[in-house]
DNA sequence: GAAGGAGTTCACAGATCAGTATACCGAGGA
DNA sequence: TCCTCGGTATACTGATCTGTGAACTCCTTC
């Protein structure tokens, strides 16, 4: 999905100003004129640069997405041993709803684009096999038992955890300290662990 | 939120094709004037029974809390003893979802409404909250141990099941054996329950 | 038979939508 | 010197959006 050449220092600003207008309000709710004024630049520019608007909408998403990863990653690199980095995304996720309070932006884009040969779709849907892999990845390196299983578990509390944000129960501690429960619980020898 | 009066015929047609219409494509996406077509109404004869784009939409939201409340608790009263009875929303969550396949339609209507103060927020987060007490209600009934926390985990797991049902992954068999074993693990006695 | 309500028909307002056309500007490179 | 390239400025198209006005047709009820 990554372009070959870097964007022009517009095209960055206009792809900033989309993606907080997008994750704020909707993405059918803004439009492209809205997108260019906030970001200091001409519509016909936006159009030079992205073609349409469907087009600018999956660049906002990728862009999303590749942040989020990196986000992740070091969160698992953070991490002082195996066991520990399997929880990792869950950190990440606390650090990550700091700044983005209005839930996962990639449900919120599937539940505004319903056609499913929307770049949005594949993103979205990439998104959450990535992490579903990393989960199994983790647990593997981890020792655990029943690798395939736990991830899909710590999937599901992971987007519940995401999907009940905007309601500001606490479900995230939830989530995390059962998903920490449940990696122990799939270990060899928990107590000795 | 229950209207004084019942609707009128045309009335709840209006409301039958804005649920589908809404859900299917998206709120922001769906004109008035395609609502009225798909129920066979005049859109005059929609601003006489509802006013407002925006109070259909809340019609909508709330028409469809009611159908879901109803198969919660229809699953519920169907289960053998009080234990099972604690698991019985995921077991109507597989039903509903039969035909449902786009997602949580509050997590969706939030995705699109940005307006915290739109009667769609407050619809959407008493929905999570009423499943929220009822998780604990049923968990005090069958003897769990600390009924307060396993809700939060259980309404996790169902949330995560919901949101990740668009993509195809199998969440709910997951969160459903999860959400038995949590139940079972909370009991006292768990092996003679 | 009169009254009233539910619904229809159709035209319309005013705004906003995605996307295009045309002409212009300034800097960097051959 | 010329020429391309990224970007500006502005006006425009045609469609679609929510919402309204006014007159009309039924059907029920009193």
């Amino acid at each position: 999905m990554r372009e070959a050449q870097p964007m022009s220092p517009a095209g960055r600003r206009i792809v900033a100003a989309a993606e907080e207008l997008f994750y704020d309000r909707g993405i059918t709710a803004v439009g492209v004129d809205l997108i260019a004024e906030h970001s200091g630049v001409t519509k016909r520019t936006l159009y030079n640069q992205f073609g349409s608007k469907d087009r600018l909408v999956a660049t906002y998403l990728d862009e999303r997405d590749q942040r989020w990863r990196s986000l992740v990653l070091a969160a698992v690199d953070a991490c002082d041993g195996p066991v520990e980095s399997v929880t990792a995304p869950f950190d990440a996720l606390r650090t990550w709803s700091e700044n983005n309070t209005r839930g996962c932006a990639f449900i919120n884009a599937l539940a505004e684009l319903a056609d499913p040969s929307h770049p949005a779709y594949r993103i979205a849907a990439n998104q959450k096999l990535w992490l579903l892999n990393l989960f199994e990845e983790l647990a593997t390196t981890a020792g655990c038992g029943n690798p395939a299983l736990l991830a899909t578990q710590l999937l599901t509390l992971h987007e519940g955890a995401l999907a009940t944000q905007p309601l500001s129960l606490d479900t995230l501690s939830a989530g995390l300290d059962l998903a920490r429960a449940l990696v122990r619980a799939d270990r060899p020898d928990p107590l000795r662990a």
